[in-house]
DNA sequence: TACGGCAATGTTAGCGCTATCATAAACATC
DNA sequence: GATGTTTATGATAGCGCTAACATTGCCGTA
């Protein structure tokens, strides 16, 4: 047995150092065998290797951070993690970045701009290489703390034409006008809007509601529902029915809430699209799946998040910001299907 | 105009040094004001304050993670954040710790081993103040890197009797039997199991087969679905009945699922729960809402998340290690609906 | 033999914070 | 007035890494 007391106790974690003795080698030799492989003698690096396994070595990216003035880390600010329609846009953005080694820190503003505003101040600490945010960001203080910092950031979701940086997105008022002129052309002169409480779906009901001005019908009849669920597309269906009766096209500002006002009719009786056209955002599966499948509009939530990802690479890879100010517009669809 | 040279160029961002110069003090008490401002000075923290608004300083956690040996980060593992079933666990955590100053670094491993291994070790690199994984770790070599390292850890979403650390669950083992012995007072003879692909939807199976076997029914019929979409559902059932048309009631892994088989009963004519009874698991909103509403095994998804970072709280505020190795069942509960 | 060039490795000096201890000033106690 | 006690602030020394610049040895070429 080797009697020789350990210099530090061996709870504590391994250093860089800890892994160099014991290779026989550099602190140095070690960070590059870890970064850069090949510029590494083969025999050295085997060396190396055999160390960071034997200690259980792990380096500790803070100090790495602080030292490369690169965090390795890819900032995502998104409404709600709950939302499987926002999460396909995290998965794009992830696999776009899976090669160059960025992490994914998401935070979850609960659709709260002041929550919104502690995140930003708390990520932009934490020194990432780039900011993703779902939706785009009107309030001016968080604007220009993120045009104050270096790393890139992409918008999403909407479409602005002052990004803070750079932005992808659709049209959410051609979205909502879209949908206007299908209603219209399927003969429903009388319809309502359920959706609000976010930035987006005032941009649709903006657009539902021009669209509809210009044919010359009505105003929409418009309810905000109490939150973003079935049970709340529902109960804003009923309050419409309540208010008028003639109603015959809903819109609602998602495809969930859609599914609730779809639901609400099977059990009223009421015959869509015989009675009640309905359509929704989002093309979620449920509204695919249900019985007659919703109408909706598709929109590029996985692409948005990849192309931000594409964005972000080509930026970080050359020093070149001619990209800045781009605004990307990936556009929509609608999807015609049983309820209209 | 102030003609002296800036020491340094403006674009940089402003260190904690710089707000000292202009706040008139020093660096360590521009530190203190900001993480304990009842330390310092009512009139030197309004300098500081002032100084900070002015130059928009945030500070760098790198930094100060390295300096500190604090990062503020709880590193939360989850097999992935579309399912809503997870974010609603993720939620739990995130308003329990709200008030402490942490931040969730979520990392998404597709429900691959893989993934999660590197994950893992990218997650601890970055010194985080603890950890939470969804689902428990059996990979000998991670849960060997988890230990190694102080932070405390917490599996969820399963029990286990050899927890890395915590553990907060329930008993998916015990969930499946309930179903089973549910199914069976309600007269169904043959049954049959949808899902796979985890470990989780493994035990309930494991409990559903041996609750049958108790009984002395015959083992279920069993389908492993291609993925856990309502879609994916649809067609395990039809397979199933492809191949036991005499099957009277089925047990989906998962709501969403279920919802699949239900509509597929739906659109064949089958009648719910007459000629077969559907049980899911999950509580989901959509399986509440459908028509009839589904049978489903409500788990503790949110408390589990909430417990999680309770236990870390503890553990974090006093130096006291005695709760490691706890394992808490937090239960489950039958919800007998309309399906069954 | 001398020299430049290259590959492999090492040395030095921070990155921007905070733990720790020292100091100074203000106050209370006897 | 001498002494302790508290409160506010500051000086110093790292945290564990990596950028930038040596240094070393080896090769080919003049």
């Amino acid at each position: 047995m080797n009697e020789s007391a350990p210099l530090r106790p061996l709870t504590e974690r391994p250093r860089i150092e800890d892994v160099a003795i014991l290779a026989g080698t550099s602190a140095m030799t070690v960070s590059r065998a870890l970064r850069q492989p090949g510029k590494v003698a083969a025999e050295t690096l085997a060396r190396i290797m055999a160390a960071v396994d034997a200690l259980g070595y792990v380096p500790n990216l803070s100090a790495s951070s602080l030292a490369s003035r690169r965090s390795g880390i890819l900032a995502v600010l998104v409404p709600t993690i709950g939302n499987s329609i926002f999460s396909e846009t995290v998965r794009g953005l992830a696999d776009a970045v899976a090669a160059a080694d960025l992490h994914l820190l998401i935070g979850d503003f609960g659709y709260s701009d002041d929550k919104r505003r502690k995140l930003v101040r708390a990520l932009v600490g934490r020194q990432p290489d780039a900011v993703v945010i779902v939706g785009a960001v009107h309030d001016e203080a968080v604007r220009a703390s993120l045009r104050r910092q270096a790393a890139p950031v992409v918008e999403t979701w909407e479409l602005s034409p002052d990004p803070i940086d750079m932005i992808v997105g659709f049209s959410n008022f051609e979205a909502g006008a879209t949908v206007a002129r299908h209603l219209l052309a399927r003969g429903r002169g009388r319809c309502a809007f359920v959706g609000g409480l976010e930035s987006r779906a005032e941009a649709r009901l903006a657009g539902f509601a021009a669209a509809l001005a210009a044919a010359g019908a009505p105003p929409p009849e418009t309810e905000v529902p109490a939150d973003l669920s079935i049970a709340a597309g529902r109960e804003a269906f009923g309050r419409i029915l309540a208010r008028a009766p003639d109603i015959d096209g809903v819109f609602f500002a998602t495809d969930v809430m859609a599914v609730g006002g779809l639901l609400e009719c099977q059990r009223r009786g009421i015959d869509v699209p015989g009675r009640v056209a309905i359509a929704g955002l989002g093309n979620l599966e449920i509204g695919r799946q249900m019985q007659p499948a919703l109408t909706t509009i598709e929109i590029p939530a996985y692409a948005m998040g990849h192309r931000a990802g594409e964005l972000i690479l080509a930026r970080l890879a050359k020093e070149d910001p001619s990209a800045s100010g781009r605004v990307i517009d990936l556009g929509f669809a609608l999807l015609t299907r049983g309820t209209t």
